[in-house]
DNA sequence: GAGTGGTCTAGACCACCCC
DNA sequence: GGGTGGTCTAGACCACTCT
């Protein structure tokens, strides 16, 4: 009876599995871009169809991968967001899934607040530049952000770029910085809104309003961004499935 | 060329998955019970066993059936559960995952409100059990609970069973009513606490709250539970992971 | 050792997309 | 028609659990 020792077993799958993901992160193939097809990829690790396949649908099923029948397997992106964007759980109550208008506030360069540090991981006195944003719902000003991102992964970030920009955020991300987010943690709150803002939402101050904190990740669970959302649930609401 | 016109065309493992959860439905399997194996599945399907694996596959993936291997595939219960509960996400901000204590606050019988009826598919005129709680996390009052159950499917429900019981809310509908919960879909607004939520919540009329819609779904995606949570987030936080 | 789920393979065929 | 992903099968072997 050979038991063949097996400590730390790690099915193929799951290695082709990561594989595959530092593909990704060495940027092999972009957002949006096909990748080899499922005969092509089991030639290369040599293993079968099957194998691949099985590595292929759990990357799919975490939204990193993309398939599309009769056409390839593809790099998910967030370029062409077509109905809500990604990751936004705040949709207005009446009316069809909207996409909010953005309005710019502020973008500035700061030392990284100590939470900042360390749920992103950076070194005591990094700096991070400082986003903050208007959100609105048919003109109607919903959602107040504060983004931090660490200015050592977005060189170059520039106001006029971010005014001019169209479409998501995180698509914006992709495009000028080559990081993709993949998920994301939240933790939400009730506060009361500041005087500050409280005047921006155009609301009395100490009005109840949503506290979303977000941590994003990307490619090898890396955080790569913090965000603070206000968020003014009178005529909208955070949708959850729960499972 | 014959192409064989496929006009709604259902994969086999779908229609294995609708059979098993059909045998959930009917109760030919209890909650904690063990399920055939996948072999005996296969034949008695006449499949492969692949087929099978697929299909129970997809309902572990939806928390309905539990693999363990060396063992079998059970039916998924709330009635042993461990660490926190299923489908609260609320937790303390520090400290250990804890399962929170309950106080009973009142039990009646009452006209469906409009909006229950309508998410519950109730006809006009259903009557509704209305559970009032009090849930507390080390001692400290954290959220305000109203929970409505259509009597019809929760027939004998008693103050004292409910008093009595202990573990999981969701574990004793189960023990009691044989009716499993499986998913729940959540609306999350920020409101400010009205005189009577403060007085139970201890804290200021006007402290903003949590306040967590949700619609319970049993087998087959059938409503069978509205519940409205307001939350004290000053220690604690809803958590959420966004894909 | 027997039984269960978990992995891996090889091959056939279907459904979809595009040329 | 040729390529891609999607389904289904049959069989071998591994890992885990219990007796």
């Amino acid at each position: 009876m050979k038991t063949l020792a097996s400590p730390s077993f790690r099915p193929l799958y799951d290695q082709i599995k990561i594989l595959i993901t530092q593909s990704l992160i060495a940027g092999e193939w972009r957002p949006g871009d096909a990748i080899p097809s499922e005969i092509e990829l089991a030639s290369r690790f040599h293993v079968s169809q099957g194998t691949v396949r099985k590595a292929i649908d759990a990357l799919a099923a975490e939204n990193i991968l993309v398939r599309r029948q009769g056409k390839g397997t593809f790099v998910a992106s967030h370029a062409q967001e077509r109905p809500t964007t990604r990751f936004l759980r705040v949709s207005p109550d009446a009316g069809a899934i909207e996409f909010p208008g953005s309005e710019l506030l502020s973008v500035s360069r700061e030392r990284a607040p100590e939470r900042t540090q360390r749920l992103l991981d950076l070194r005591a006195g990094a700096t991070i530049f400082v986003i903050r944003r208007l959100l609105k719902f048919s003109g109607v000003a919903s959602i107040l952000d504060e983004i931090h991102l660490p200015c050592a992964l977005f060189k170059g970030l520039e106001e006029n770029s971010l005014r001019s920009h169209r479409g998501s955020f995180y698509g914006f991300l992709e495009g000028h910085f080559g990081i993709t987010m993949i998920r994301a943690e939240e933790r939400i709150k009730a506060v009361a809104a500041t005087a500050d803002q409280a005047a921006l939402l155009k609301v009395a101050a100490g009005s109840p309003l949503l506290c979303v904190d977000r941590v994003a990740y990307t490619y090898g669970d890396r955080p790569v961004e913090w965000r603070r959302g206000l968020c003014l649930t009178d005529n909208c609401s955070y949708i959850n499935e729960v499972t």
